[in-house]
DNA sequence: TCTACACCTG
DNA sequence: CAGGTGTAGA
């Protein structure tokens, strides 16, 4: 591909020679590609920690070498000076792949959040209370859609196995995005040695830090560009620790000469390479909406539910943004009541167009949601989305996953929400038998011995903390959700019994918390002198809200609506006067509770059907 | 017998 | 949050 003489271009011009050419041609890559033979090493302890980044790399020229920290980095930069220029290529090779790798991979923090102070008052509850157990049953829906659900996964294997396709194929987009990267990082070196050589005469006395490397928070955009600068400042400042020899004068003069003369160079990759990224990344995009639209109709024709506007409104609403906040400056009103979504009840339909009639303290568009795609992104924060969690957050064809995936942060490669804890055991070696067992066949499998599949093979096809996060935010609205609402509202699940199971867990945790906190503060209005009911209120800077708040909605990017602050106040006075009258001496005092909170459940608004939106 | 639930535990 | 358990309803 790159047989032409790059001498030729300038540049500016090289690089959009070279951008344009594997963009244009990357389709006719050969897959295979990605997984480099030689990568195995690095690809080995890729993106277990930012750290192994440096050292994993450097591994690989060390082989045989001891694995001692010191020894990686001296190796890297070997002071041998018969060492072909090729290995000092293939070294800085390999750091680029691990970089682009690492991109892939970096782990997600997102999660890490702690909810241990309401863990812990959690647990103070339960020792607190503990004297009732049990019989405290709740009327449960009257649905039983399980049975009558199960057709419908049969029938929607097709569906299902387009689903992976698509999934399939935006991931080989992104691995081909990646090869480009990393071609182009060749080439790069490539020009930059030429380069090099050019100036050798050239002597440097400053060693100076250079100017990109002031910037020590990379943001997400320049993220890539800077870990390059800061792997070669690292080689550089070794080298210079290490003391005199050819091939730290080599380097030091070959950096320096790519600071001065590369400098438009490098400021020109940059500059192409983001180019690039955001136009691959716009192209997935693109794909991706259209795939989630394809799926609102596949599942519309299995679930017997109002989804029509869904499917013609979601796959813009990241584009739409800036037409909503319009519409909501033209159509300024302050109501400050609470819209009750239950009493009036109003058709699905209108939600959208009656939510932006109530007061919103902070900016807020059509849809309550206010999800990372709603604000803008950068690409490379799109693109690392993508590579976390896929389209749909599936990778179906976990088989398919080279090994290097597996030492991987669970988090990080969209590995479904319920594998992070088995990921390490040995239930994940059995995928990777090539047993022929596709996503597709795996469900006929799963249900004689649902059990044992539970965590297994079926949540490879799963709910993903995506999912999770989308489940917490549609408890504001829904504390009892039927399995049909949850068909409705996770389109893009494929639903077994142990995927259902695992949804209706998570909402029974959710009403454990939820309740232990009303409980709890109840207990402590009362222990407090509280004596009337009326003064049992949540308001949304009340400590009873900022709790519910931090446990369903920590990134608090939602707005929570003001029904759920109304069936919180009803619950909390519900706990209230329960215990003021004693009632809590009957072992099954909460169950009355329950079937009152039970019927203030809410419609949920219909932007939480579409699969995109998460 | 199956399912949803609350409760308990880690 | 998930696993385990006992319960109640269908």
């Amino acid at each position: 591909m790159y047989d032409e003489p790059l001498i030729s271009y300038s540049n500016r011009s090289i690089i959009s020679h070279l951008l344009r050419k594997t963009i244009h041609n990357k389709k006719a890559l050969d897959e295979s590609h990605f997984y480099l033979p030689t990568s195995t090493v690095s690809s080995s302890t890729m993106a277990d920690s930012s750290q192994e980044d440096q050292s994993s790399v450097s591994s690989k020229d060390s082989v045989a070498e001891s694995a001692s920290p010191g020894r990686h980095l001296s190796t890297r930069v070997s002071p041998e000076e018969d060492r072909p220029l090729s290995d000092h290529l293939q070294a800085k090779r390999a750091r680029v792949e691990n970089i682009i790798r690492s991109m892939a991979g970096s782990p997600n923090s997102r999660l890490h959040g702690d909810s241990e102070r309401a863990e812990s008052d959690t647990r103070e509850a339960r020792e607190a209370y503990r004297e009732n157990k049990r019989k405290q049953m709740l009327p449960q829906h009257q649905e039983h859609s399980l049975n009558a659900a199960a057709p419908a996964n049969r029938g929607s294997s097709s569906s299902s196995s387009s689903k992976d396709e698509e999934c399939h194929k935006l991931k080989v987009q992104l691995q081909s995005m990646q090869r480009i990267l990393r071609q182009l990082q060749d080439k790069f070196l490539q020009v930059y040695n030429q380069d090099d050589a050019v100036h050798e005469d050239r002597d440097d006395t400053g060693t100076a830090s250079p100017p990109e490397n002031d910037d020590t928070t990379p943001s997400k955009e320049s993220g890539f560009m800077f870990r390059i600068n800061m792997d070669e400042e690292l080689e550089r400042k070794h080298d210079s620790g290490k003391g005199g020899c050819k091939d730290r004068v080599k380097t030091d003069r070959s950096y320096l000469t790519h600071q001065r003369g590369g400098k438009n160079l490098q400021e020109t990759l940059k500059h192409e390479l983001s180019k690039a990224m955001s136009e691959s990344v716009d192209r997935v995009f693109k794909k991706l909406s259209s795939t989630g639209l394809n799926q609102s109709s596949h599942q519309k024709s299995q679930v017997p539910c109002n989804q029509e506007q869904s499917h013609t409104e979601e796959p813009v609403k990241p584009q739409a943004l800036e037409h909503y906040e319009r519409s909501e400056a033209c159509s300024p009103k302050d109501q400050t009541e609470a819209l009750s979504l239950v009493v009036r009840k109003p058709p699905l339909s209108q939600l959208s167009s009656v939510t932006p009639t109530v007061k919103r303290p902070y900016p807020l568009h059509q849809s309550p949601f206010q999800f990372n795609y709603s604000t803008p992104l950068h690409d490379s924060q799109m693109l690392e989305h993508l590579l976390k969690y896929g389209p749909h957050t599936n990778f179906g064809g976990l088989p398919c996953m080279p090994p290097s995936m597996d030492r991987t942060s669970p988090n990080s490669v969209g590995l479904p929400w319920s594998m992070r804890s088995k990921v390490t055991s040995s239930h994940l070696a059995h995928h990777h038998h090539p047993s022929g067992l596709g996503p597709v066949t795996v469900d006929s499998l799963c249900l004689p011995h649902v059990k044992m599949e539970c965590g297994d093979l079926q949540s490879i096809q799963g709910l993903t903390p995506n999912h999770l996060k989308k489940a917490k935010l549609m408890f504001f609205y829904t504390r009892y959700p039927s399995s049909n609402v949850l068909k409705t509202f996770f389109p893009d699940v494929k639903f077994n019994r142990c995927i259902t199971s695992q949804l209706i867990k998570w909402f029974s945790n959710f009403r454990e918390f939820y309740y232990i906190q009303m409980e709890k503060f109840a207990r402590q209005a009362i222990v407090d002198g509280v004596r009337d009911v009326k003064d049992m209120s949540i308001s949304r800077d009340s400590e009873m809200f900022r709790a519910l708040n931090m446990h369903y909605n920590k990134a608090n990017d939602f707005q929570v609506p003001e029904r759920f602050l109304e069936v919180s106040e009803i619950t909390l006075q519900e706990f209230f006067n329960a215990i003021s009258t004693a009632k809590d001496s009957d072992p099954s005092w909460k169950k009355a509770i329950y079937k009152v909170i039970c019927k203030l459940d809410s419609d949920v608004p219909d932007e939480f059907k579409s699969s995109t939106c998460l």
